[in-house]
DNA sequence: CCGCATCCGAAACGATACTG
DNA sequence: CAGTATCGTTTCGGATGCGG
């Protein structure tokens, strides 16, 4: 199997950030750290389950890093890490379409 | 609903360009028309019931040409409109990060 | 050559209720 | 506050067989 064709690449990195979600949470973790409920209210319509599940993903990828405090009640922040930081590219350029999709006259 | 603020631009990009083919296809035909038994050969994992279903998609998304020539056998030729190719962009920063994605120490 | 139809299992996603 | 657990629905994706 000639998997070093560049194509490949591609379907490699949609295997990690494909999914509704996971591009979404980034471009929010983009502009600094965040607690659980904050990133709730940033992307009101996902599920608790769906947000726990998809950044303990980014989590054990190695894009987003999970820091507890251990105070009462307890508080919990994410953040990118800097391999979660190359992401913001592929953020940018996303936003950018996504702004003209919803532009473009034709549906 | 707040639907404007820039996050929910990379929630619908990502729900048309996501999935496991999507782009890995307009890679290819970024090189240039494509029939379809080339396609099935430049994505070998690839089903034949998948890539019927992906260019659909991406026909009716606008974002596909499907040309039919009516020869003996019938020949079928798959395009990028000029609404398909701004997806170049998408596809060169993806492609990027899949390669230091493959290349990193820690999986 | 280029499909479509059918069936099926697996994975993604969502709603709701409950917990330290 | 920050999750788990459970369940149901929807979508993804593969295998196989048939048709113009």
């Amino acid at each position: 199997m000639k998997e070093n064709i560049s194509g490949c690449s591609v379907e490699e990195a949609m295997r990690l950030i494909g999914g509704r979600w996971r591009m979404l949470l980034v471009s929010f973790l983009l502009e600094g750290p965040r607690r659980f409920n904050q990133l709730r209210r940033d992307v009101p319509n996902i599920s608790q389950r769906m947000l726990t599940l998809e950044l303990r993903a980014l989590e054990e990828a190695g894009l987003v890093l999970r820091t507890v405090y251990p105070e009462v009640p307890v508080r919990v922040e994410y953040s990118l890490t800097p391999d979660g930081r190359r992401l913001e590219k592929i953020v940018e350029v996303l936003k950018e379409f996504g702004l003209w999709l919803k532009a473009r006259p034709a549906a």
